[in-house]
DNA sequence: ACTTGATTTAACCATCTGGTTGAACAAAGG
DNA sequence: CCTTTGTTCAACCAGATGGTTAAATCAAGT
């Protein structure tokens, strides 16, 4: 057989920064197989489709921004500190790949239906499901305030994936370069669980 | 001279709903004639390009997202209140025309340059710089806590925007149905005053 | 060396896409 | 009535785009 075996690795990697950049329907097959320094027809030998090559991108940025949230929240943890690790882990893991946010609310946005096959098979949802549930027990024992679970969630989420999706806006508005930026998100790894902590005091 | 001068007016909401539903990349300049009931060739009659029509539609867009902050913000108010009356107004806004805030944020993430121009023709960042320097000059006095107004004024519009952005991840995910969601978005006008506020209290 | 099966390529194809053209049409002014 | 001027359309065009094909290449097994 012929040349390496990692040239499928090679396409996946390719499709990942085009799509990622571009999006789906910005996205062409052209674009992906010059960033993988191989010919076009090689995308369709290996991955049938444009669709299905998407998909594969697709699926996996979506767990890396939804599934990591399960990490800390299964651990056995007073509540608060369970948020605020909560919090850390999740500003850190989003600025490894701080573009991925942005293409994955884009492209459901785009196509909601394809939320619907994820849900069920993200790992991760039970243990959401479960942090809710905590929270909630948290409240009735006055350990922390009585608020919506899904409330809470949706503003941790709000402040750590926000900044990353809009990036260039706040650096636009505010002249912020790199640097200053990353600063900021830095300082948001705490500053964030501040926030919540101070609103959940009873 | 022939028909309604309003064939323009029509183009462009037409424009709008392509646009803000499918992006520059995924809109089809025929998607927008069927949109508008008329010929292909009518679009570059009236708007030389697909891209002329864009920057309509973006303008308009990007005005009603950050634009609509400046608002609230010049008026005289003890900052407290202010920033409650803030993020009521804010919200309220935005759910008015909820797919324009991810149009916007992903259009400028595809080309960013774009937002650079924007930036120094919206009348209301001074507003916004304005605002800053108050929550600066209330922390001094201890009004309020002393803390970074730029992360301030994050928190505030991620919590604002964040949940219209994600909607079908949140709806997906929760099981919300569009009534349910729709509470969610009421209930957090005031649910997000009293996040900021604890936090800011001294 | 020859066969085999996976890999790679250039050339090609049908369709789509943004944009153009030239003619038809409709009214207002003369 | 006819010219003028803004408006509308069907037909067309060149280039892009996703996808296909048939032939070439390569390495291992025989």
């Amino acid at each position: 057989m012929a040349q390496e075996r990692n040239t499928e690795e090679l396409i996946i990697e390719a499709a990942r920064r085009i799509f990622i950049k571009r999006g789906l329907a910005g996205a062409r097959m052209q674009d992906i197989a010059d960033e993988a320094g191989i010919n076009k027809a090689m995308l369709h030998y290996y991955y049938r489709s444009k669709e299905k090559l998407f998909e594969i991108v697709f699926d996996e940025a979506f767990s890396k921004m939804v599934g990591r949230l399960g990490a800390v929240l299964n651990k056995p943890m007073p509540i608060e500190e369970k948020i605020r690790t909560l919090i850390d882990h999740y500003i850190t893991s989003i600025a490894e790949t701080p573009y991925v946010p942005i293409f994955v609310l884009n492209e459901i946005n785009q196509q909601p239906e394809m939320m619907i096959k994820r849900v069920s098979s993200q790992p991760s949802f039970p243990d959401i499901m479960a942090f809710m549930k905590e929270v909630v027990e948290a409240g009735k024992k006055g350990i922390i305030k009585e608020i919506s679970p899904l409330q809470l969630f949706l503003n941790i989420v709000s402040m750590c994936i926000f900044p990353f999706v809009a990036r260039p806006l706040i650096q636009g508005i505010f002249q912020q370069d790199n640097i200053q930026f990353n600063m900021l998100i830095e300082e948001r790894k705490k500053l964030v669980g501040d926030v919540i902590i101070s609103w959940l005091k009873p």
